[in-house]
DNA sequence: ATGGCCGGTGGAACCGGA
């Protein structure tokens, strides 16, 4: 089973070269990132017609996340737990009911800039920063359910974190930024050593593996990228993992997202 | 060498992204 996770920057923006794309690959299942659109504006029936059961969660101009799935979605949930207050949708999570089951969590972490401190360096409470790692706090807890249940289950999207300096072509530009900032790299190996196998670099060793690259700058040309979309898999999970790859060529299509397809495929 | 963008909203600039 092949299973995708694409920020794709905007459903309206990539109407025609995501179902070109998906028509190329064939992939099972696809988690979406940044949909950019309220539910009723996501346009399931592009995906349906290609075989895919789509759930979606969605919201006007800002964040959505949606699943697309070849095999039968079950028990869906909209919305990261522990805050009734967060009304940005950054998560879904449903079964896909393949020959093994598998949960499959969409996510959308907060980029978290700027960062804004206080004098005794504690984030400023509402602000960004603050926001990002209070989500951290409850994408912790919900980790730690999800390994509870012992299940093949992965948790996977745009994460906003680079993990280390060569998930990053220039690793000292981003010194201070949400992203590389060491409050959020603790908060994301936290998570991570509960059990968690971060599937592409159990696959994949060595610089020059990027996710992302900004529009601005030239940045693709020049191969200034970062590795910032990832697949956690639980240990159930990482036992059927096959492969883990970074489609980056799609990076240099026509009318591109800033970011590319990451795929693992599962023995399942 | 330097600087360079894009999407959504709403109908012009501005916000948000990373």
């Amino acid at each position: 089973m092949k299973i995708v996770t694409y920020n794709i920057n905007g459903i309206k923006a990539r109407i025609h070269a995501l179902p070109e794309w998906l028509k190329e690959t064939e992939p099972d299942v696809v988690l979406l990132q940044e949909i950019k659109t309220v539910d009723e504006g996501f346009p399931s029936e592009v995906f349906e017609d290609l075989g895919y059961n789509v759930e979606v969660h969605g919201q006007k101009s800002f964040n959505g996340v949606a699943i697309l799935s070849k095999f039968p979605l079950e028990d869906v949930v909209r919305g990261l737990p522990g805050n009734d207050e967060d009304e940005q949708a950054r998560w879904i999570e449903a079964t896909v009911l393949g020959d093994t089951p598998i949960r499959v969590c969409g996510l959308y972490l907060p980029n978290g800039n700027p960062v804004e401190l206080t004098p005794d360096g504690t984030p400023v409470i509402g602000g960004k920063f603050a926001y990002k790692l209070e989500w951290m706090e409850r994408l912790y807890k919900r980790a730690q359910d999800l390994l509870a249940e012992e299940v093949p289950a992965l948790m996977t999207g745009d994460y906003n974190i680079i993990p280390q300096p060569e998930d990053a072509a220039r690793p000292h530009a981003w010194e201070g930024d949400a992203a590389f900032r060491p409050e959020s790299l603790a908060a994301w190996r936290r998570i991570l050593n509960l059990g968690f196998t971060e599937a592409f670099r159990a696959r994949v060793q060595g610089p020059e593996h990027y996710s992302f690259w900004d529009y601005q700058a030239g940045a693709w040309n020049k191969n200034d990228g970062i590795r910032i979309d990832h697949f956690l898999l639980t240990p159930q999970c990482a036992d059927l993992l096959l492969d883990c790859q970074i489609e980056s060529e799609v990076r240099g299509r026509e009318k591109p997202s800033d970011h590319v397809p990451v795929w693992v495929e599962l023995a399942a």
